[in-house]
DNA sequence: CCGAAATCGAACTGATCGGTTCGATGTTGA
DNA sequence: TCAACATCGAACCGATCAGTTCGATTTCGG
């Protein structure tokens, strides 16, 4: 009669229902992200998981239904992690072009590591056959941390540190800059190794100079120009 | 005795050797095209693009050796013909915007096509497995591309009409900032459609406004503050 | 030390897929 | 009309793989 659900007694604490010992569970999602990310989804095999996570196909079985369901899991898991770096960044003390900088550095960094690339190469690879996939993925991901961003730059306007602006299309131009030249070949492979960090900062400050360039309100202030008013057109999409 | 390739008689103008006819080569290259594009590299089955392509599958073999050869031609095909429409539009008339605005508008078009985004999708999903694949796209493709904007820069830079910078970064900088907000949605399926004309234009538009800010040199001369002469820092990877 | 339960591990199933083979068929040049 | 030849099409091969089954083994509470 003791369902193990609202079981709280002593007796229960060190022993858990199959397939319910988070730190068996961890240890297959380990595995099975080694595994994913050296062959991509469809090259990995289950036995290739079995052999690197050390756990019986059976058992995996018990705490998975699917293949498909054991990497939407590792997907999950893996966002939680980057989100707690990145949310941290826009607090970080220092003047609007300091704390974008820090946002663009972790940014850059966290998209373009071997683990983060692979994960989106597998996303992009089955985009075409499951959509809803892919879109979930960009929706929880880089949605949400576009959101951050986003939230960021209309308090910057309301304080006057930042011009109006269509903020949705500027934060993606901001993250696009941030990226330009480095993620797409890191896509592609045209990018074996992470960038380091040198080279992220080059390009994160590169980035923050033409921003500055277009939406900083003292560059406008200056130069009155009717060529420099900022469009607020249409809402990119977003 | 008739050597087949260098037979040049009558009778060889309207017979083909084994494998050797166009018309048939093209005719399984649009099977394959479609049936890749539907399916992705891994679920589409030699035996759908035999079907697509109505020809039998002795007479694929005939005509490539393997799955793999037979989309490597695909991709090579496809290029060929993306490169005709790009290469023509920094030739426009016009002054350094218009002729930028020419370019990133077909860039962004043809990158957000449906055909590009299956052919991306295919070649990042494999990247990681064969990431000579993966280099050599983006070696003949996007590298190629970028290389016609960045001789363009740099003989604008020569007449003065661009500030002095680091053209190869600034080249991508550009074409992110074009595609800002629509290739990483397209490519993850969360925009569903290509973008139309109205979209593309208001996101090149945006792009040539940021672009323009920051590297053009009437904005520059105007405002002669320090902050911001143009970084000409280490090149950006490219 | 016992007994229950989770896990192991190895064999097995059923299906798919890339690639091959080979006789039948239809077209073409002579 | 004939002979050569490219193509057809359907069966076939060998391998791989997701997922299942089940008895043996380990683990842990009592």
């Amino acid at each position: 009669m003791t369902n193990p659900d609202t079981d709280t007694s002593l007796s229960r604490l060190s022993r858990f229902g199959a397939g319910k010992d988070p730190a068996k569970r961890d240890q297959i999602l380990d595995g099975a992200n080694t595994v994913f990310s050296r062959m991509g989804f469809d090259a990995a095999g289950m036995a290739d998981i079995t052999r690197e996570a050390g756990v019986s196909k059976g058992t995996i079985y018990v705490y998975f239904d699917s293949k498909d369901d054991l990497f939407a899991a590792l997907i999950d898991r893996q966002r939680e992690h980057l989100f707690r770096d990145i949310a941290a960044t826009l607090d970080t003390p220092g003047g609007t072009a300091d704390r974008l900088r820090a946002y663009g550095l972790t940014l850059t960094r966290l998209l373009c590591s071997s683990q983060v690339i692979e994960a989106h190469r597998i996303i992009i690879g089955i985009a075409g056959r499951k959509p809803d996939v892919g879109a979930t993925f960009y929706e929880k991901g880089a949605r949400r941390g576009m959101a951050l961003l986003l939230a960021f730059l209309q308090d910057e306007i309301v304080a006057g540190r930042v011009l109006p602006c269509d903020t949705s299309r500027a934060a993606q131009q901001f993250v696009e800059l941030c990226l330009a030249g480095l993620f797409r070949q890191r896509l592609m492979a045209y990018l074996p190794q992470p960038p380091d960090d040198d080279q992220i900062a080059a390009n994160v400050d590169a980035a923050l100079y033409v921003f500055c360039a277009a939406y900083a309100p003292d560059a406008q202030t200056t130069h009155a120009g009717v060529k420099h008013t900022v469009p607020e057109g249409k809402h990119s999409p977003d």
